[in-house]
DNA sequence: ACTCGTTTCAAATAAGCGTTTAAAACACCG
DNA sequence: CGGTGTTTTAAACGCTTATTTGAAACGAGT
């Protein structure tokens, strides 16, 4: 029999990422996650240690390929950025694609989890998670945001750590919880499917004109 | 003595407000909302009764205020929208202000916690809170929402939806959690104060082009 | 077949939670 | 002052939580 994966924890991992994705961290317990799985409740602290430690883990299962993919393309594509400037659009590309990526790894799962559970790690992160993320892969995502200056040189630096910044908020929050603005918004014929390519084809042109403006004060 | 306040009512109003502005509704327990406040912990329950009526009573507080005030502002500079349509900018500012103003009504109380506050309910809204805010709001807000459109009359319908989406996480995002994205973002000399004010500078610009962004597929 | 390291299991532990209770303290009016 | 309705208090309730425990079951290796 092939070393296929560890049932056990392989479904934890997964019954804990869908259901923090939904429900957050601290709502979602391990009972509802090991009976999700089908294993017993005292797997998690027998294969993770602690609750913490499996909040961990599941983001290092998806941030892991996630940061080596992008890492990845920084180093192919973006080599001299002095002499090669990069664009934008394909700076916005790039994570929109890396996140799509993922999804094609463990194609069970819908690519919105992910930016899902970055969104959780941003609005709802402990601390002990945030070192992590930081820790583990806070230099491939400072190498990332650093390239957005060269790409938007006329903008002063304080104005584009906030146009970033915004940039992030526009994506999180619209990819993560979409669906609760439908019920303030008058109605619309918005019935596609939502996932980062589809949400994405609309955010693009945004935050390009939104990081690109003009700094009018 | 003067009834200036239920002192009692308050304080747990105060101390929940505050606490659930930098933990969440469910991180922050009955205990540590009446021990900050100075009462007894059966205090909530006898005057709220239950916790969930007091998350609704917080956001009442500074809802109540905000949407009179909101509404008040509709009602009189965008009272003839079709002949008189509205600029994107008074939009955005007139949301800003909103919040500024809710600030003057409570000069302790820092207008960054109204922003987190609407960001919690939007992504940790259990459904009751939400039902109620879209009861007891719901009307101004959409009426809000709508001038969009008549701002962005050439922004298809399907993409405005989007795109006031995003510039609301834009907002919510930048405004609750910034000091998180500092540590990813290189090196910037970024010490000003945060409040709303300061960041509306930044964001308004970034919204107007990426709202009024011309719309390419 | 026996053993040893790993994994599963049901059960128990201790702590924290929201909520309830009944008595005490308080404020106010006749 | 005595009585009445309201507010505060300390304690307890019942429940859920994460975590631990010790025994049972399993899976190779010799």
């Amino acid at each position: 029999m092939n070393k296929v994966s560890n049932s056990t924890v392989d479904n934890i991992l997964d019954a804990a990422e869908s259901l923090f994705a939904d429900k957050g961290f601290t709502e979602t317990s391990l009972r509802a996650i090991t009976t999700e799985a089908n294993v017993n409740l005292a797997a998690v602290n027998y294969h993770f240690g602690s609750k913490q430690k499996l909040i961990q883990a599941v983001f290092a299962r998806f941030l892991d390929p996630f940061s080596e993919h992008l890492n990845t393309q920084l180093q192919e594509r973006f080599k001299n950025t002095d002499i090669d400037p990069p664009q934008l659009k394909e700076l916005l590309e790039l994570f929109a694609y890396t996140i799509y990526a993922m999804r094609s790894e463990r194609l069970k799962t819908k690519d919105q989890v992910f930016v899902r559970l970055i969104g959780l790690a941003y609005s709802q992160g402990e601390g002990h998670l945030l070192d992590f993320i930081r820790k583990q892969y806070g230099e491939v995502f400072a190498r990332y945001m650093g390239l957005y200056k060269k790409a938007c040189p006329h903008i002063p630096n304080d104005e584009l750590f906030w146009r970033i910044h915004f940039a992030l908020g526009a994506t999180m929050f619209s990819l993560s919880g979409f669906e609760i603005l439908s019920n303030f918004v008058p109605k619309t014929n918005c019935n596609e499917p939502v996932s980062v390519i589809t949400v994405y084809k609309y955010l693009i042109p945004f935050l390009i004109a939104g990081l690109s403006a003009e700094a009018k004060d």
